[in-house]
DNA sequence: GTCTTTGCAAATGCTTTGCACGTCA
DNA sequence: TGACGTGCAAAGCATTTGCAAAGAC
């Protein structure tokens, strides 16, 4: 577990400045737990410092993952942060249908790197590596189900949106 | 292979209907091989269809990725697309430093698919598998160069940590 | 005091959409 | 003919950037 202190120190370490913006963001991270966009993060931390930036978050999000303090994770096109717990590495599995992310394990994953490596020289970074798929909820609601089965499973806003081959120019699953 | 044919009686066989435009569309993204972005897609479509919409082409890449005449794969945030030779599933490998993308084996990648769906009820979808990570060049390029290289970046001094970090933007080929 | 960061505002760049006209079946 | 698809123009959205003021060291 890393606390406030590490974060300064990581920040110093490097060669960047310790800001309250800085810290309050990896905070409010770390607070919400699990993986969030970047307006999330910013109303979170506007709570305590309402005139924080929509820009500085972007420009600090993308900071601390680039010091890895956060794991940045596309969903859906859209760019989200999770706290990154020191020797925690994971994979992601976004559920193409619901839109949630589910933590993979290394298990399989490092065999994966490694074959990869050995095989075709690609250093794959796990803590990018987005998976995308159906989840199990989604993929048994699919089976017998294909009638009006809006499943909201956890409490997550976002577009839930029709998972067939739909005619027209509806909206894709992810841009 | 496929041939023209084949794109009509896929698109007939889901009722939709066969235009001029969506022949062009795959036939264009087959013949520039790789994965390719809608607006590239676009200009080589124009050569024969100059008044090709940029709209037509992302409605109608996406109604062909969606009827799996295509795959869809996301570089840097921007949508690519490849054509889907029948049967030749496989992932992407897309370098983190030189934004391109190599194709992956399904040999590993099935064994991964199978032990995630029994460990963890996740149904990956390889063909929108999109791993991130560094490719055999820019990783040695990377190990014997502390000293300016291709890397447009760094304008600071970065100490221990990690390489590179500071200033993103780091890929911006073709946005 | 100097050089980095932030806030603000405006700009970007990809992608989607509303609509009227053209086109395929 | 009648529904679907396209071109055109404009909107959306997430994300980025220029710049002057504020802040870290």
């Amino acid at each position: 577990m890393q606390n406030p202190n590490d974060t300064a120190q990581s920040l110093r370490a490097t060669g960047h400045r310790v800001t309250i913006q800085r810290v309050a963001v990896l905070d409010a991270i770390r607070e919400m737990g699990g993986h969030v966009a970047v307006d999330q993060v910013a109303a979170r931390v506007r709570e305590k410092h309402p005139q924080m930036d929509l820009a500085t978050v972007y420009r600090t999000a993308g900071l601390l993952s680039r010091l890895h303090l956060l794991n940045e994770v596309s969903i859906g096109g859209v760019n989200h942060y999770e706290y990154s717990a020191p020797g925690k590495r994971h994979g992601h599995m976004v559920c193409e249908h619901c839109d949630r992310a589910i933590h993979a394990s290394t298990t399989h994953l490092d065999e994966l790197r490694e074959a990869l490596l050995r095989d075709t020289g690609f250093e794959l970074h796990l803590e990018h590596l987005t998976m995308s798929g159906l989840c199990q909820d989604c993929r048994q609601d699919e089976e017998h189900s294909h009638s009006g089965h809006t499943h909201a499973q956890t409490q997550h806003h976002e577009h839930s949106m029709s998972p067939a081959l739909d005619r027209g120019a509806g909206m894709g699953s992810q841009q």
